[in-house]
DNA sequence: ATCAATATTGTCTTAAGGACACAAAGGAGA
DNA sequence: TCTCCTTTGTGTCCTTAAGACAATATTGAT
């Protein structure tokens, strides 16, 4: 009567090309066999959520991850025939490589594929949650870690603001900010002038955007 | 093994006077006789999470709240012998009246008794979260409704950002983001002149202040 | 040497934030 | 009713941040 299955479901999102990715997996048997899902687990008694999580992740060969809860899912029949209370993780990396045989795929945040359940939903409010921390610069240094250029950065907070920026006035903002220092390094150019790299210096946990 | 006891913990906030209060009970029998708690209740396998906050309010004669899941605690010894994952919720109301027979108080939120388990970091916790949304605009219109004064809202935010504001500058700030009116009547003057009544109209999210 | 692609840079104007002091409205009491 | 006390209401100046806007510099490829 108190006694309740719990799952983890974890949204684990990374930074690549300019855009911001999810992985899912692809589910192998029916019901939904086809679609993608959320890396899940159920959740031992005798583990707490942060080990359920990590456990969940290495044993797809995934490490060097920052995690946070964030929602609960309870809906009663959000699951058919069993009752399972959903624990929603945002997690977020800067590598891309995993560690499993299970089909898998990075998908961008702006076209998520068809999946099970309620996964869908509850990627679109994980979404909501990781966009507004990225406007507050949380993540930032796990998204752009080590070394990164402007444009890199304008790219993904046009990502999340779904506009366009003004280059310059980006730049000053961001300089302003002194979060960022020049490493007095280049990028090696794809094409056109090199961009020069930055690193984080320290992050103010301060709002960079508003809308 | 999968199977976990499920509690909700209510944080319920009220403005009064000029302070943000929250509601606990006192623990009857031991342990922990004596010590405070946050109103609790295990959930049900049956219901969801909002359900069993609305049950566990409404035995104690508490209507007219607005809640919001807030975080998960999944310590394998939160509470020893038992496993039991707690999930807390953030309330707000603006009616300080309840019916029940339980001993309760409301506590200034600078000033938290002594709580059983871990409800203390729950509760600090909770008043975290709570203070970041204020200063986005959210629960305004139900910590203060109806009708309130400039000195009153000023004080909500002088409690949240614990300093003091300029009267002037705040005004200018407040009638500038275009969410209060004017409605053309008074306050009863406890001394010195009376204030204006103002209302609100739409709320923007929008951030007020920072840091 | 020229072209294509991309990165870098500064000025001006407007909006918002912060510091600051005095006048106005009501109640209490002489 | 006059004075005092308490609290509310208001305007100006200065500084800082935001937004609009276009020309130049650096690289690789041909």
């Amino acid at each position: 009567m108190f006694n309740n299955k719990i799952e983890v479901l974890i949204n684990l999102f990374t930074f690549h090309n300019g855009e911001i990715k999810i992985l899912l997996f692809k589910k192998q048997d029916e019901p939904f066999k086809g679609y993608w899902m959320l890396p899940s687990n159920l959740m031992l008694n005798k583990e707490t959520l942060d080990e359920c999580v990590s456990a969940t992740l290495t044993d797809r060969g995934i490490t060097d991850v920052y995690k946070e809860t964030c929602d609960v899912y309870t809906k009663v029949d959000r699951i058919p025939e069993t009752r399972i209370v959903g624990i929603s993780v945002l997690a977020v990396t800067n590598n891309i490589s995993l560690n499993t045989k299970d089909e898998y795929e990075w998908f961008n945040i702006n076209n998520i594929p068809k999946t099970i359940y309620d996964n869908g939903y509850i990627i679109e409010n994980t979404i909501k949650k990781l966009k507004e921390e990225l406007l507050n610069t949380k993540f930032l240094k796990i998204f752009l870690s080590n070394s990164f250029t402007l444009p890199e950065l304008q790219k993904l907070f046009e990502h999340v603001l779904n506009k366009k920026l003004d280059r310059r006035n980006f730049r000053k903002k961001i300089l302003n900010f002194d979060i960022i220092e020049d490493t007095n390094e280049k990028s090696i150019a794809v094409s056109g002038r090199p961009a020069k790299l930055y690193s984080f210096k320290n992050i103010k946990d301060r709002r960079l955007f508003n809308e």
